[in-house]
DNA sequence: CCATTTTATGCAACTATGTTGCATTGAAAC
DNA sequence: GTTTCAATGCAACATAGTTGCATAAAATGG
C-alpha cells in the first residue's frame, strides 16, 4: 500500500519502540491495500516466523489506541484493521461486498460528507466517522 | 420510537406470517429510541414470556434478510439492530460514545452524503450506506 | 375431523473472536 | 552483573453467534 510510509518513524511518533512484532504487524497491514480482520493479520504475521494470536491482539489494541491503525466495524463478527488517516493516506469509505465478503477501500473524495448541522446541533464531540457502504461488487455482479 | 408503525402489517408486507415471536422482536426493535444488541433483545423480549436465544437469532436474520430491520456494526464484538429505513423512519447516521458505549440515533438530515463521483465512477452496486460517529457523548463530556 | 406436510421452536453442542491471569523471557537501566 | 520493566506465550475463559437434530405447533389436504 504504501511506498511513503516508515513504519519505524510512525511507531517512534506516537512513542512507540519500533521492536520486531510491532514492525511486523503494522507492515501487514500498511502494505496491504484493504483492511484485515485480526484473523487475517495473525496468519500473515505468521508466515515470517512465530507469533502468538495473543500478541497479534494486544499490538492491534496498542496500534488503535496510539491512533496509527484504525479498527474498522464490519458486517461480520470480526473486526477489521487498516492504516488510520495520515498525511500519506487521507480516510476514506469502505465498500463491503455481501455477496463474497470482500472489503475495499474507496476513493477519499468519492463520497463526500457535510456535518455543518450536526456540527452546530450535536451536543457530545465527535472524533470520527466511518462511512461504510454495503453492496454487490464489481466480480459478484458479473457472476449473478 | 413508532405510533405509525403496525408491525403486523409491515410483516405480511413482506410475506411473514405475523406470528406472536415476530411481533415480539420487531416491536422490541420498533419501539426503542436506539439500536439494540441481540442480546438486549433477547433479554427484553424475555421478560414478556418465554423466548429461546437461538429463537431470536432467528427471527432477526429473517427480519434482515427481508429489510424489515437493518443490522448495524458496531465498535464491540456485537451487532446491534434497529429498523430499516421505512416512510416513517428516514435512514439516518448513529453515534458510538467510546466512553460509555452509548449508541444514539442522530437526526436524518444532520449528517449529509455525496455520491455523485462514486456512482459516477463505482463498478459494484451500493445497496446501502452507513455513517457511525464515534466519540464522546454529551453525558460524557459532562462527567469529564 | 384425522393424516400429512411444513414451519417454528428449543436444546445442546459447537465455532469464532476476543480477553485475562500468570509464568517466562528478553531487553533496558542501574 | 543484578535489578527492573516491558513483551511474549500459553492455557483458560468469556461472549457472540451458528448448527444439527428432535419436538411442537401450524397449515394443508383429504
Ligand atoms: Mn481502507
Ligand atoms: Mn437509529
Ligand atoms: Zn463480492
Ligand atoms: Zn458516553
Amino acid at each position: 500500500m504504501c511506498q511513503r510510509c516508515n513504519y519505524a518513524e510512525l511507531l517512534e511518533s506516537c512513542g512507540l519502540e519500533p521492536i520486531p512484532n510491532r514492525m511486523r504487524v503494522l507492515e501487514v497491514i500498511g502494505e496491504n491495500a484493504s483492511p484485515l480482520s485480526a484473523q487475517d493479520i495473525f496468519m500473515t504475521v505468521s508466515r515470517t516466523g512465530g507469533i502468538n494470536r495473543v500478541t497479534v491482539y494486544r499490538i492491534l489494541d496498542l496500534l488503535v489506541e496510539k491512533g496509527l491503525v484504525d479498527r474498522l466495524s464490519s458486517p461480520g463478527r470480526s473486526q477489521m484493521y487498516g492504516m488510520a488517516p495520515n498525511p500519506n493516506h487521507p480516510a476514506h469509505p469502505h465498500f463491503h461486498c455481501r455477496t463474497c465478503g470482500a472489503v475495499q477501500c474507496l476513493q477519499p473524495e468519492s463520497v463526500k460528507v457535510e456535518m455543518e448541522t450536526l456540527e452546530r446541533t450535536f451536543a457530545g464531540e465527535v472524533q470520527a466517522v466511518e462511512i461504510r457502504l454495503e453492496g454487490i461488487c464489481r466480480n459478484c455482479l458479473k457472476r449473478a
